[in-house]
DNA sequence: GCGACAG
DNA sequence: ATCTTGTCGC
């Protein structure tokens, strides 16, 4: 990745996507030897938030009002998005999203195989890359400590933050009931190792769980979790991307079926 | 073998 | 994640 130039041909292109899911394993012990979870961050001047939406063969949604199946059942889709901001502004800046075949099936533990073929897609749209990526899922809170998060970030060589909506491995205790409280995140099968932190984002509401993405403490990626957020559960840059993403795939939908 | 299991 | 309508509560 080093010196490769943004928007090249091999962008990112570290390996294959379509493998079998004992290879992905593989390559997310490979890739994590480059994991840094200390903070390497740059003056941020901008943020970003990444989903993925998909269009899968067989749904209901691919069928026309005759109820018959619209041809492109057999086209599954994943449809990556990315909304970027000003920071600290948190004034939105650009947006990018893009559409790409889906080859990968949801597995626990391997759910950067299905979505960031999508979100690199998406992210090549952009202008600039953003100094920092929040994503939708888990970081370094991983089986293997190599979420998401974690992978999107060495691939990119930048930082990022992984905030999941529910928790994959791992336990914490009491988590106080003030917006901005967090608790660490254990994992009892690993010596108790501090692999997360849950975090409460608003009163009254369930917790979120932040863990380190790339070249970031955890520290940082909760204070800078609690930064973007702005009183809903889920922090702006990740729910926006979210919607972008429902957006992108009611039009796909509604120009494809 | 049984249960858990990001999105 | 996707499918799917209304509805209970602040």
């Amino acid at each position: 990745m080093i010196g490769m130039e943004y928007k090249s041909r091999e962008w990112a292109k570290r390996h294959a996507w379509r493998v079998a899911p004992e290879q992905a394993r593989a390559i997310q012990e490979e890739l994590r030897k480059e994991w840094e979870g200390a903070d390497r961050l740059p003056e941020l001047r901008t943020v970003a938030g990444l989903d993925a939406a998909f269009v899968l063969r067989g749904s209901q949604a691919l069928k026309n009002r005759r109820g018959r199946w619209n041809a492109l059942r057999e086209a599954n889709r994943a449809i990556g998005c990315v909304v970027m901001y000003r920071f600290p502004e948190m004034e939105e800046v650009e947006r990018a999203s893009a559409v790409v075949p889906l080859q990968f099936p949801y597995i626990p533990g391997l759910l950067s195989f299905r979505e960031i073929p999508a979100l690199l897609a998406a992210l090549r749209k952009l202008r600039k890359l953003p100094d920092l990526l929040f994503c939708d899922g888990q970081g370094y809170a991983h089986p293997r400590r190599f979420g998401l998060a974690c992978h999107l970030g060495v691939l990119l060589d930048r930082p990022t933050i992984g905030c999941a909506k529910s928790l994959l491995v791992g336990t914490h205790g009491e988590l106080g009931e003030k917006a901005g409280s967090w608790a660490p995140i254990v994992d009892g099968r690993a010596k108790g190792e501090r692999i997360g932190a849950v975090v409460r984002t608003r009163k009254g509401v369930r917790p979120i769980y932040v863990s380190q993405g790339h070249r970031v403490s955890l520290e940082t990626a909760v204070r800078l979790t609690l930064q973007v957020a702005d009183g809903v559960r889920i922090p702006r840059p990740t729910r926006e991307a979210d919607a972008f993403a429902s957006e992108r795939k009611q039009r796909f939908l509604r120009e494809h079926v």
